[in-house]
DNA sequence: CATGAATGAGTGTTCATTCAT
DNA sequence: CATGAATGAACACTCATTCAT
């Protein structure tokens, strides 16, 4: 197991780290993944040394944004299971998500990259497995989601929609309507 | 418009054009688009020079295989159209080519990849875009799709569900399962 | 000593290498030493094969059409001090073969080419220098070139008029006004 | 505009920048433009990285070196300028000109050269200009250059001079020779 | 003999990574 | 610690030359 992070003393390391990780998601969500580091210590304003030294390698850059990325959504579907109507919860959350994707290259693409090496994140991504597990929990208990359906078939919609919304760039009224079409699948009964 | 393709007129040349582009598929289907020209030509068994003598760029060879495998595609559906069974023939399509898709990286990869390039393949696309139509007028004519349903919304479908198959590597019953929702949203009722 | 070129017997090659010898001259002249053998098949409407069959390397074909230049260069010289006024006929030849280097990047740009290979080209250089040697002494018999001048500085003025008139792409007016300095140098007074 | 050439700061990076110069200079200077970037690195004892982080095109590297020659040139003939006989700097000036192009291919190879590209020097030039006109200039009034004479048939001089002397290997002697007649034209009368 | 496809060493250039300052 | 220069393997592409058809 790989040594847990150890979080950098000094005040100006800490908020280089900030900067890095902010301009790392800028840059490979504008360019891909295949944006060159230096790249992103130039938007950072720090040497690429600096880089570096914080991660060690390109992709542990990329798994430091991923995971981040991935906490943030745990968040945010654990704000959702917390207030949300159960009957539509899950649908804001995946709704949310693929038009976010086509904005920004990030979500999709890093979790699945063509980066050439595997992005080890399991853990976050367990850990947003189950976030988004309730929510579809409390969506079949109101009947807002089919009973036979799984979890593993929602991420599956999930990851497929934001790609092809990121990869394809589909406009606004297309993603609406091509969600409309999964979100009736997942209810059983044609959109409203 | 450039030449169209001086397609070479001795055995031999012909013998390894077809080499070539099935080493490429081969490798790119493994690799993704990154992988080096050089490693296509070890793959078909030719020095590098005679891959750039078929196909000047590497966009060049990528457009190749992107346009064989429309006009691939468009062929199989051309056969649904004349045999197959009106209700069926769309999810039959629809649900081969996202089988395939798990098992090649080509199709969604590189339809929309992460090249750096623009593959310029418009032609066969817009080929193949009426040929997906026939086979969704035939289906909504037998009402086995609601009638709102635009072809866009099921080509977009169609590279968001093989674009989620390739990456993320769905296994066949994930892959059953995760269709069967989408084809219950096009049809607006439960799987049978 | 090198063969001295084994003239081929059939019709058809003998063609064939006076048109590729027309064409290397064009293209090289058009584009320096540099062009591809490629492009010279091309010019010369035979493939690449049949430019290598007559001329085995590019360094062979570069000398045979500098020796082809040499002669063709040596026969107008022959015209010249048979017919010719002697009081000119130097400073014609001269200037016309300046005109023509500014033309024709052959000249001057082949005769001491940047290909990384000496051309060896020595038998017909002699022969062409004494075609000059016969120029000047007229010239200088008669008064028209002071008669301290040696065939060497003549040589040495003409490839370096020949030289910067390519180079520089020299207009018509200074060429003329460049070679009037010379010419008055080598008479000891001022232009008329 | 490109950047004017962001000079390194550190001290090391300073000494191979000077390195790469002095190297790249020697190295063209042997075999021409065609030299590969390689073997400039070779000679200056870095990695060839190290060569396109100083200078990120070949054109840059030929470019500076050109550039320094002029500013070195124009530096001398601003020395004779201020101390020289007006009689003579101009006939000194352009007499070493070409007596070191003999020795370096660069002066006149590069500024004209074969190199595919065309280098962009055209600052640098009109200085030399300049500074070369200010001593024809004060040759003229002395009366040891024929009035008519303009300053663009002394630099077509110059240059024809130069790429003669360096693309044909003239010996010491016949290079004063030449010269002695090339210098009896601007005067206009024979040489002393 | 002509053809033109195949070869493969070589070129300019990029970029993740290391390390002297 | 930060800096940014140095490294060098890798890549797309070219072209003189060879050789099977």
């Amino acid at each position: 197991m790989p040594e847990p992070a150890p979080l950098p003393l000094r005040a100006d390391a800490r908020r280089n780290r900030a900067r890095i990780l902010a301009a790392a998601e800028a840059v490979f969500a504008e360019k891909g993944a295949r944006a060159s580091t230096e790249e992103v210590a130039a938007r950072a304003g720090v040497a690429i040394g600096t880089v570096f030294r914080h991660f060690p390698t390109k992709k542990d850059l990329l798994q430091a944004i991923v995971k981040d990325l991935l906490e943030r959504l745990t968040g945010e579907i654990g704000a959702l299971a917390a207030d949300g109507d159960p009957a539509t919860s899950l649908f804001v959350f995946f709704g949310g998500m693929v038009r976010q994707a086509a904005a920004k290259k990030t979500v999709a693409d890093l979790l699945a990259a063509d980066t050439g090496v595997e992005l080890e994140v399991t853990g976050p991504v367990l850990t947003l497995r189950s976030a988004v597990e309730t929510l579809l929990l409390r969506a079949q208990e109101c009947g807002a989601v089919r009973p036979e359906i799984r979890l593993d078939e929602v991420l599956a919609l999930l990851t497929a929609t934001c790609q092809g919304a990121l990869r394809s760039g589909w406009d606004a009224g297309l993603q609406e309507r091509t969600l409309a079409i999964v979100f009736a699948g997942m209810r059983g009964r044609p959109p409203d």
